[in-house]
DNA sequence: CTGAAAGCGCTTACAG
DNA sequence: CTGAAAGCGCTTACAG
């Protein structure tokens, strides 16, 4: 020890500016020399405070979520804040398992990704009264706060954008999750709003992969009449198809269009480069930070935080 | 309460088997009834084991780690433990940070990708003895116990692959990280061992990605004379190389073979499908639980456990 | 600006 | 198989 209460320890170690400057020189050599190293679940029991937040995502692996994330976390520890990353599939029984460990480890907050469709859960998470973030897709009706775009908007958006460019025979290729569906629904109605007709669809297992594209392109032959754009529900489904159609010597975008979605660093490198939709990571976690800080200082936050999103046309379509 | 005490209810949630079954049926009811969660920040104070094991990775962005750290996380979410995911960048002093913040969190174990340079990080490590588990590079004096394989074996191994299929002039596209490097080393000594000229190389930044594929093409132009096969540092590089030699007109791999690394899912779906050098994330996540579990019964595990690799001969080389 | 004191919700020998 | 009791290392009003 160096001469001071464990009280003073503790202020200097959370608000170091309250205590007194000799004090603190006096505290920081000690801990030098000591090799003192704070415990933060001890902090957490006495304070209500755990600096833990958790992250749920579907997983990691190939994720179009993980530019996202990892503006989250860095943002997140910048703050003295360390993340909990659980990973939930797509299967709704292993979502609820980790928020209840989340819970039970009493973190400041839960950022999800997608929306809990689990009426029980919500109302758990609810009553717990932790911070709860729905990221990604905007919540209609969020459990807390959400932080995202609407996936509907930029799905008839992008009907727009490809009408715009002349295209007239769309093919949809669609990932199983809520998310996209919800995409392809706002694609749908305002292209057939606008006079077009009904576009053809395929369904792809999530999480999407290039594999997917490769086989997308080839299941393109089952069709009645070919399309002249392919909407692809992310960029790896784009990036395979476009590498499979070249393969079938066809010309990307001339003979067949392609659009992908989210804009990874992929988008922009592949040849030609993908027409993609653009979602800002940093700025969601930019949002997610201004939320919890908020929180921590008991200010009020409006529930519903609408980022957007930008159709970034490139070479394929 | 259901009329029992707190030291019963510790022992329910923690070993089960230990309660009368009826006890432990009217505490599970009570459980139920009141919505109780039990809170694991006590629990790590009082009994010194906080459920949180911290995992290190560069980034997750574009992480070759991915699929390793996913099945790590699931794992341990298997056996109720929680992950503090940090991101350290290529950055010792985020690392330094990270390891602190670990520590400060009493986590049970810190698993690392890759072999911590730092003299004074290793010290304070090894005086902290909480479980510390580096992966992926096996280290060749860990600081606890190493769980990976021998990039230096790996890049020999490579070598002696491509010489076998009678490639004679290896171009190297090389990731600036201490593995990559001794990849690089392995390939090159093994290569001119064997009766191989020196072979020219290309450093990249990390974390590399499909664009460097791409420009690490263009590159070729440099040389003086044009490789007969080129070995990049991860699959994305490879893609990317592969794609824009056939954009140009370059049959993969008749007129310049390649090879990739990580075994990613994407190449096995490329066409040309990649040759590429597989590592076990499975099998690294599994050793990772038999060192954990063992030192949870304070039983005695090998410091140096090696999962290998194998290099999986495609299409591209 | 600093200290004394209570308390956060568990776990763990120690008894029984 | 279960309970009483001490203690884990902090934080936070409350005083001064």
């Amino acid at each position: 020890m160096a001469g001071v209460s464990p009280a003073t320890v503790s202020r200097y170690l959370n608000m170091p500016e309250i205590v007194a400057s000799a004090t603190a020189t006096k505290i920081s050599e000690a801990i030098e020399k000591t090799g003192y190293v704070q415990n933060l679940a001890a902090g957490a029991l006495a304070g209500n405070r755990s600096r833990l937040i958790a992250v749920l995502v579907p997983d990691i692996a190939q994720s179009i979520f993980n530019d996202t994330v990892e503006a989250m976390i860095e943002a997140l520890s910048r703050d003295r804040n360390s993340v909990m990353l659980a990973l939930t599939g797509s299967d709704n029984s292993r979502l609820v398992r980790e928020i209840n460990m989340a819970l039970a480890h009493r973190v400041d907050a839960i950022v999800l990704t997608g929306i809990v469709s689990d009426e029980e859960t919500r109302q758990k998470l609810r009553a717990a009264k932790v911070t709860v973030i729905e990221t990604w897709g905007l919540a209609e009706d969020p459990i807390d706060v959400s932080v995202g775009f609407s996936h509907t908007a930029a799905g008839e958006e992008l009907a727009r954008f490809l009408r715009s460019r002349g295209y007239r025979r769309p093919h949809l290729v669609v990932p199983r999750s809520p998310r996209a569906e919800r995409r392809a629904g706002g694609f749908i109605s305002r292209w057939t709003h606008d006079g077009g007709q009904e576009p053809t669809r395929l369904e792809v297992n999530v999480p999407s992969h290039f594999g997917q594209g490769r086989l997308s392109y080839r299941a393109l032959a089952d069709l009645p009449e070919q399309p002249d754009v392919v909407v692809c529900g992310s960029d790896w489904i784009a990036q395979g198809l476009i590498v499979e159609a070249q393969a079938a010597g066809i010309r990307v975008p001339d003979q067949l269009a392609v659009t992908g979605f989210g804009n990874l660093r992929l988008a922009g490198d592949m040849r030609p480069t993908i027409t993609s939709v653009d979602i800002d990571g940093a700025h969601v976690a930019r949002e997610v930070m201004r939320v919890l800080r908020a929180r921590a200082l008991d200010e009020k936050v409006e529930p519903l935080i609408d980022v957007g999103f930008r159709v970034i046309a490139r070479e394929s379509a």
